[in-house]
DNA sequence: GGATAATAGTTAAACATTAAACGATCTATT
DNA sequence: AATAGATCGTTTAATGTTTAACTATTATCC
């Protein structure tokens, strides 16, 4: 968005975090995505694997729902790690249901892997200082959880439970 | 990213306010994209428009710098305002470059559109007080420049001039 | 217990997006 | 002026994502 729109002053200023919010968030991401994309994963592929890697097991609508995708493209993002031998799916007790698993390949993957994208996020992030990043911290989860709430559209991807 | 790394303590306030960052961007942008999708618009497409109608006619490649989308992209961006008769291309004097205009329709369609999506972006960001906006601004803004800076990757839409 | 509703995952169609190769045009250098 | 290089936009191929329809399974309720 433009930043020559003439308006109500707090709603500039609204407009203005917004603008800064979209390009910060974006360009934190493409500072950080080359750390996975190197060994050719998707951002996608990567928070699956992150989650089943700092949580453990679950079934692909727990994912989905970790990582704001949609049940649909999770059985792709499974698909291409199953693809790549770096987790399983395995049937659970209730047979809807798909446990998804890393595999030890996958594990190794990450324990090589996730030190460094946190790393590399560290390192951009940390251009603002401790007591700068908890108000920002602090600021976003209010942010969020507010937007979230007004912003759910039943069936997609950014539904409130 | 799981909030369940355990880590260094800079690291984590680091990665806290990363996934807070992301979340928050996509809460905020699912909670405002309503307004422009039930106009038929993508981000994009609603993206260029609002550029051209504030900043006036300019090439695609500008208008892609300013969206932060591919080059490529911006031909079917414009392919498709120009279906619909919001937008037309016109060669430039330098006639590699179209020079992309808003028809009479297209400023129609931002004026009745604009205050509405600006207005609904207000609301949602607006659950902060004017102070914690102008904080939040002004962090982003800092984080944003400095990981821009670090992100840059040549050929890509990332990069920086 | 049997019908009905809800849930997990898959599939298919539509679409936006990107990167890379390419053609056309302009700029710079000599 | 001619050549070489840079720039803008288009095209193409590949890919990720979403929504909606569908199947299989489980839960609910009378």
């Amino acid at each position: 968005m433009g930043t020559h729109y003439r308006g109500p002053r707090n709603e500039r200023r609204a407009l203005d975090a917004f603008i800064k919010l979209a390009r910060a968030g974006d360009a934190v991401m493409a500072a950080t995505a080359a750390a996975f994309e190197d060994e050719g994963l998707t951002i996608s592929q990567f928070g699956a694997l992150e989650t089943l890697y700092h949580l453990g097991p679950m079934s692909q609508k727990q994912i989905a729902a970790k990582i704001l995708r949609s049940g649909g493209n999770l059985t792709l993002v499974v698909d291409n790690l199953e693809r790549r031998g770096l987790a399983v799916r395995r049937p659970g007790a209730d047979r809807r249901v798909n446990t998804v698993t890393l595999t030890p390949k996958g594990r190794r993957l990450m324990e090589r892997l996730f030190p460094r994208v946190a790393g590399r996020i560290a390192e951009v992030m940390e251009t603002l200082g401790g007591a700068e990043l908890e108000t920002l911290g602090a600021l976003l989860k209010k942010l969020g959880r507010s937007a979230a709430a007004r912003g759910a559209r039943s069936g997609g991807r950014h539904e409130v439970e």
